[in-house]
DNA sequence: TTCGATTTGTTCGTATGTATT
DNA sequence: TAATACATACGAACAAATCGA
């Protein structure tokens, strides 16, 4: 059964992992977009002609991964960038009472440039290649919090503009996935302490003398493929950053 | 089976989350200690008259949970707190060139006390309770780089002293896993930026003027129970901190 | 070194329960 | 109500890794 596909395949992959690449070839490719149902279970298991149980594990750890969705009765969906997503999973700001809530962003700057060094290397990106480079003030409360500077290489958006970005109706991420079929699944951050620069504290209503938080984050999508890289200054006054793994998952 | 228990519990829970429940019992009472392999999936299976599948779901969560580890062909086993694992999911400062190193641990100071509010919120204990309060410097590649105020209920750790803390082989939550039967198996880490206090700067080898990172962390074992709280100052000239959910999860 | 027992890993199949439409 | 889809549970067979005789 499992060697009847081979197709020139040197390592031995069990068949589920055979059908979760296949699954995932069909994610990138678009088959099935965001907020869709995938075919169900069974469907599948005669598609790729193995049993219902393989096909269960190969979701499984979609789902673990959180690219997919179950719901019992419903099917099985390709999970969209949400706000409420969003605020669980990539945004990770939260107030030192504990209380989480989504930002009001504020765009600033909208301009396209020539990647320097700096942003073409977490990008996996010729230096000197066009990138999109926005920069947002975020609100919580009212108040601003975090100063956003994200880069995003061109080629992968074709026809981003300002107003595209502005007036978008939810969230960034959510944009990149309906509007240009990228699809932010993971994100790595790296954090330290330091002084913002002049406009940074400004932005914030913080002295420039006053420590900062400074978050350097690089969102991938399938395959480990770099889409996004943004340097965020957060005044930690009021709020904090929470890192918090597993917490609610399982039960 | 699973209705024969119930002990007043309104919402049904599936089988395999009764065994999961009971092998969670028997890891908390200690019955299988760490670094043993628990009894085989037959053996469970037998024990708890069911499936063998549903015992492999239980431990499937577990595992996910990096509670037990499996390996093909020996058996499954209760996760030890050793030095890797601790690089890998406990420690979280790394090099602004992303190298990786295990700190070496030095003890300043270590006290018995009553915990103030600030101590005993986080420990979820009562104010004045006696906690252990322990000092430490981390030191990578031989320069001092944290700043470790560790707090921890007595009543959890009876006979701990400076020489057991201080002259304990391995890591610090080996030393609680393997001297007290306490696992620590997640933890929660709120970080902003602040000036360091003199005491810690001094130590760190930075003005108090520098920002530093400050990282207020609570371990938790089973059933998110808190055991240890702990504040630390991080000095993020060469180092940061790491937030990589799910990189070196599946493939 | 080989062999056999043990243990987990993978795959298949079936039946039934529960949620949704 | 009926059909569909995922969730749970059971069982069986074989593969792959480990370990000791």
């Amino acid at each position: 059964m499992a060697n009847t596909l081979a197709a020139g395949n040197l390592t031995f992959n069990p068949l589920y992992k055979e059908v979760k690449m296949r699954i995932t070839r069909s994610l990138v490719a678009g088959e099935w977009k965001s907020g869709e149902a995938i075919p169900s279970e069974s469907r599948l298991a005669g598609q790729f002609n193995v049993s219902i149980g393989t096909i269960r594990k190969a979701i499984d750890e979609l789902v673990a991964e959180r690219i997919l969705l179950r719901q019992q009765g419903r099917g099985t969906f390709v999970a969209t960038h949400t706000e409420d997503r969003t605020l669980f999973y990539f945004f990770h700001i939260v107030g030192k009472d504990g209380s989480r809530e989504l930002p009001m962003t504020e765009m600033l700057s909208f301009r396209k440039v020539k990647a320097g060094p700096e942003h073409a290397t977490p990008l996996g990106i010729a230096r000197g290649a066009k990138i999109f480079n926005v920069q947002n003030v975020l609100k919580l409360a009212g108040k601003p919090v975090v100063f956003d500077q994200i880069s995003v290489p061109a080629a992968l958006f074709p026809d981003l503009d300002e107003d595209i970005f502005g007036k978008r109706a939810g969230t960034i991420y959510g944009l990149y996935q309906a509007r240009y079929g990228i699809n932010v699944i993971r994100i790595s951050e790296r954090l330290s302490a330091a002084n913002p620069p002049a406009e940074a504290a400004c932005l914030l209503g913080m002295r420039a003398t006053t420590p900062a938080l400074m978050i350097r984050r690089v969102a991938y999508t399938y395959n480990d493929t770099p889409v996004e890289h943004r340097v965020s200054w957060v005044n930690t006054a009021n709020h904090e950053y929470l890192s918090d793994l597993w917490k609610n998952e399982m039960r």
